[in-house]
DNA sequence: TAGATTGTTAATCGATTAACAATC
DNA sequence: TAGATTGTTAATCGATTAACAATC
């Protein structure tokens, strides 16, 4: 029993769950130049990270490695696949059929990570029925009935912040396990947790936030901090 | 001398940056709701944060926090928007007028950031010269001709992963301070600065990443890893 | 065997939390 | 004055880096 857990290493913590993908895109890509092994160092090389982190990270999955040789791509890349659960084929749909939500369903960002997109939701009528990249979107009141006969994993916001809290409540009332959140708004876990069907294991959907204006920002600090050490140095 | 550094507070740590933006929004929010004062302690549950944390990072800026009062929400989101540059009015262009492009240059994703976006490339005929949010969309090729009559701060990559490294390099050799990088191209802010114009001073763009495909991931992960407990828990 | 490279432990670094005197 | 809340120092926690024995 304990060695089950015992044989996947150590929990991942909070900044290696933030590395997976990365590590994840990056395996992807030494399979397409078809690099068949590497070396801790040379994937830090290429990754911008130290030769220590990779392989203190890497262990992290039961030391695919061997001492002198280095790793097999091939074989990590399949296991940050399994942990990733690109091959579970998450059922996802979007909420906001505006531009934002136009263009996450047009290109293949879900689907090249094993996501399925299976519903476009919108409440305006002069948007309902109509196609954005070949599927009809459909009548947000009709949420619910959509989730009670069809599985769904997880719900992109890509609506009006100001209709975001009420929007992520209602979906985690409806036993939405994964809230991808473009809006603005804060969604508390805990808040959202109380929504949760209580016929429902285990509590509330996860969120995972992307604050596109937040980020540009960050961008413009950057800027901002360097011009102040510019005059500095002349 | 030495006292204009400290009446800023010790320099602003990696984590104190990320958080910046999110004490913005939420200060403006403040405003919005005609909070004009505000403790450490409720700022902090507001952001999922704790009281001490709060203090620290706005000490970073110069203590404006008041003992026995609190902070004044004015004055705090004054200092922020100076800060982040919110005022410096940056300017900025958009490569590549896919559907991601079209949707960030269609909301008021970076007027209401203070920043002006004042082109649009592409490299498709079929685009070049059709309308987009009111703006023509200009020749990819003409980005140096451009450049050089018009200040750019910022360039938002919105283009092809494939053509990401190229542009990023021309983009700096264009002396481009701030990249906004949606591919899924790593850029190499130490590469990229052997492009930087030698004529300009201090070296080099910003990078700042969204990489759209690993938040997704990292939601799966999340659902995954919480499947993986819920067996265990019955 | 000799060289390379891992797995893992210990040392360092940075960020968060706790505590409390200073003071509004 | 008494209560509230900051600024700041010290303690704790977690993540990164360094080092090296184990081993392919």
């Amino acid at each position: 029993m304990e060695d089950e857990y015992k044989a996947k290493g150590p929990a991942l913590s909070k900044q290696v769950k933030c590395r997976l993908p990365r590590y994840y895109r990056h395996l992807k890509l030494l399979l397409e130049e078809n690099i068949l092994r590497i070396s801790s160092g040379e994937l830090a090389g290429r990754m911008g990270l130290t030769a220590s982190q990779v392989r203190q990270d890497l262990n992290c999955f039961g030391g695919c490695g061997q001492q002198g040789y280095g790793y097999n791509v091939k074989h990590l890349f399949t296991e940050m696949a399994e942990i990733l659960g690109v091959n579970e084929k998450f059922r996802a749909i979007l909420v906001g059929a505006g531009n934002l939500g136009r263009a996450m369903a047009a290109g293949n960002l879900f689907l090249s990570r094993g996501v399925e997109l299976v519903g476009i939701f919108d409440r305006d009528p002069a948007v309902i029925g109509k196609q954005v990249s070949g599927r009809v979107v459909y009548d947000e009141g009709k949420l619910e009935v959509f989730c009670a006969a069809n599985r769904v994993d997880v719900a992109v916001l890509t609506l009006t912040s100001s209709e975001a809290q009420a929007m992520a409540e209602r979906l985690a009332a409806l036993g939405i396990r994964g809230i991808w959140n473009f809006t603005n708004i804060e969604l508390s876990e805990s808040v959202l947790a109380a929504f949760w069907p209580p016929e429902a294991p285990v509590g509330g959907p996860s969120v995972q936030n992307v604050y596109l204006g937040d980020s540009l920002m960050q961008l413009c600090l950057e800027l901002r901090s360097r011009e102040e050490k510019s005059p500095a140095a002349e």
